[in-house]
DNA sequence: CGGCTTGTTTGCATTAAGCAATAATTGCAC
DNA sequence: GTGCAATTATTGCTTAATGCAAACAAGCCG
């Protein structure tokens, strides 16, 4: 059986993972940044759990458990302290009385919102230091390498408003 | 005192950030499944430490605190629990009574460089399935984006053989 | 020598995290 | 329709990560 691509050149892929392993450094520091914000009111386990609350909607405590890949007492004691910081609020769910309703309240939106407005201005920051004929190349790569990686990709309207699911 | 650059299109920067922000969860999601390799070992900020002692060679606690950005306390813990996992070593400084020299053990080292190639392994597979011609543009907008962040580059040579500094 | 600084360590508290067990429901099979 | 299996949330126990403040040790400098 033959490859379908030409051979590998080593030192190219070298290249290339040094270019992404660059880049997620930046990306990782914006993340970091953008957080440092609201630092004092939230830790990232629970800020990544509002940013699964405000863009998924409405949840209970196993699925939002297994969204953020933690054990379901974890979740719940996060859960705990987010509805004792007025973020999060407990529901009933009349349907099934087994299941607790978890959505994140006017407060907690609007921190996620702080954060994600923050780092969207970083970003931007950057991107408007890139010469402007480069960034359509920028797009088409970071696509084409998402693509590879078979992620499904951002809506750009969407994310703009609201939401960054997942991420740190 | 004018821009540098033509007036912003809103609409574009935001594309450019939806692609940013979908590459960096492959990066996230990357790095994730590399690191569950010896995650029954090693918890993350674990790893971080050893990496930090495997790159950057010995150090003292203090300095070791501050290059991962935590507490001098959380780092003297952290390193009581890797020696006791026998994967760094902890020896006197003849020149100065009060430093302990922080060093990690071959053991701890394997570990690292387990993951690092397993990491480099994934970024690999993904990069083969881009068109060959599109690498080049890849390699080319990162380092843009990067230079544009005031990031140093990471050297490819360097990093082929062992670290990926600070990168989770 | 005596104070100041630096480096490590300890005490105390909180958060995060997983595993196991329990309780409360619900759903389904018979 | 009753009883057992599955689902959901919760609690108890343990460990790790984290910070702050205080203690303690060793070097430095005037």
């Amino acid at each position: 059986m033959r490859e379908v691509q030409a051979p590998e050149d080593p030192a190219a892929v070298n290249e290339v993972a040094a270019a992404v392993v660059t880049a997620s450094r930046v990306l990782v520091a914006i993340s970091a940044r953008s957080l440092a914000t609201v630092e004092d009111t939230l830790t990232v386990p629970q800020f990544r759990m509002l940013v699964m609350l405000d863009s998924g909607g409405p949840t209970n405590l196993s699925r939002l458990a297994e969204q953020l890949a933690v054990n379901p007492s974890t979740a719940l004691r996060m859960v705990d302290r987010l509805v004792a910081a007025g973020m999060v609020e407990r529901d009933a769910d009349p349907a099934d009385r087994r299941v607790v309703k978890l959505a994140a309240t006017s407060s907690g939106r609007r921190v996620v919102r702080e954060v994600t407005v923050r780092r969207q201005a970083e970003i931007a920051k950057i991107v408007a230091l890139m010469p402007l004929d480069r960034r359509g190349a920028m797009v088409a790569a970071l696509r084409e390498f998402a693509d590879a990686a078979g992620e499904a990709p951002v809506d750009p309207d969407a994310f703009s408003g609201s939401a960054l699911p997942g991420w740190t």
